[in-house]
DNA sequence: AAATTAAGTCAACAACACTGACATAATCTT
DNA sequence: AAGATTATGTCAGTGTTGTTGACTTAATTT
C-alpha cells in the first residue's frame, strides 16, 4: 500500500517530448466536462440523464428519424436505447409514428413539450460557444468547424452532413 | 405506442433560427465520441475503462499528485475514485508513497508499466489530433487552443495551468 | 487535549452501457 | 405463395462507473 522505502516509480512529468498534443489532448477533456456539465443539471431535477439528453438533440435535429438511424449516430445498442427511449414517450418528450412507406419502421418526432426541453439544454452549450468564440476573430469560427470535422472519422462525416442547416 | 391517426408532434427541424451554435454543438459531440474510442479499444483488452484511463494520464502528467488533487480534476467522488485507482496499483500501473511533508498524504507515481500504458494510449489520440491541424494553417492551432480553454470554466483553468508543459 | 484533515473502507444504489436470445410484423425474394 | 430478411421490441443477466452516507485510522493543526 505505502512505502517509506520508495518502490521504483517514475517522477519526471510526462511532457510534449514524450508525446505531441497533450495540450490539447487534457483541454480536449477540460471543455468537454465542463460542456456537459450545464445540461446535466438541468436533466437531473428530471431525472433524465446524458443519454436521453443526446436522444432528444437528435430527434429534434431531425424530426421522423428511425431507430435505426438513432442507432448508427449514437453508436450504442438497440437494448441502451429502448429503455431511455421509452422514458422519453412514456413522459411525453416524443412520439412514434408507424413509418408510411415501410410500416415496420417507427418514425421519431419530437412533442411541444420535447422541443421546448431540447431548447432549454441547448442553451447553455450555446451560450458557452459563442462566449468562446468572442475571445476570438469572426474568420476564425471556420477554423474552429474544420478542426472538430476533421476530428471525426471520415467515414461518419455522412451523418453529419444529413442534419439539416 | 404508435398511431395511425398521428398525435400532435413536430415535423420541422430544429436549426440555427431556434437555437445558436448548434452545429458547433454536434461536432463537439462527435468529435469526443471518435477521439475517446480510440483508446477505449486499447484498453477493453487490459479489462480497463475510461475512468483508468483519465487516472493515468493525470497521474503521468503530474506525478506526485495526491488523490486529493486528483479528486478536484476529475470531478469524481473518493468512492468512485478508490476502485480505479486500487486496480491501478495492484496491477502494477501506479504506486502510492506517502507524502515527505505531511505523512497523510499519499503521492500518486506512474510504474514504468504504467508510464508505457500512457504513452499507448496518448498515441491514437496525439495522431488523431496532429492529423486534424495538418489540414489547417500552422497558426491556426493557437485558435483551437484558445478556443478550447475558453469553453472550460475560468474557475478551473488553473488545473490547466498546473499541469508541465 | 481537542479539532480538523487526508485517505481508506463498507454498504447500498442508480444510470447506462453490454450480450444473447427470442417474438412480432412487414417487406422482399424466389 | 412460401421463405428469408428486416425493423423493432422485449426478456434476462451482467459490468463499469458513477452516486450517497457513515465510519475508521493516522497525522497534523489549533
Amino acid at each position: 500500500m505505502k512505502s517509506y522505502t520508495p518502490d521504483r516509480h517514475i517522477e519526471t512529468a510526462l511532457t510534449e517530448k514524450d508525446a505531441k498534443e497533450l495540450d490539447i489532448i487534457e483541454l480536449f477533456f477540460f471543455a468537454y466536462r465542463d460542456f456537459t456539465a450545464d445540461p446535466d443539471m438541468i436533466l437531473e431535477k428530471l431525472e433524465f440523464g446524458r443519454a436521453h439528453h443526446r436522444v432528444l438533440y437528435f430527434v429534434n435535429r431531425k424530426p421522423g428519424m428511425t431507430v435505426a438511424e438513432l442507432l448508427e449516430v449514437l453508436k450504442i445498442t438497440k437494448q441502451s436505447l429502448a429503455r431511455v427511449l421509452k422514458q422519453l414517450i412514456d413522459t411525453d418528450h416524443i412520439v412514434q409514428i408507424q413509418g408510411p412507406r415501410d410500416r415496420r419502421q417507427r418514425e421519431l418526432y419530437p412533442t411541444r413539450q420535447g422541443r421546448r426541453l431540447a431548447l432549454e439544454l441547448a442553451a447553455p452549450q450555446s451560450r458557452r460557444i459563442a462566449n468562446a468564440l468572442e475571445q476570438l476573430d469572426l474568420s476564425d469560427r471556420t477554423v474552429i468547424e474544420r478542426f472538430l470535422r476533421a476530428m471525426v472519422n471520415p467515414a461518419q462525416w455522412q451523418q453529419i452532413d444529413s442534419l439539416p442547416k
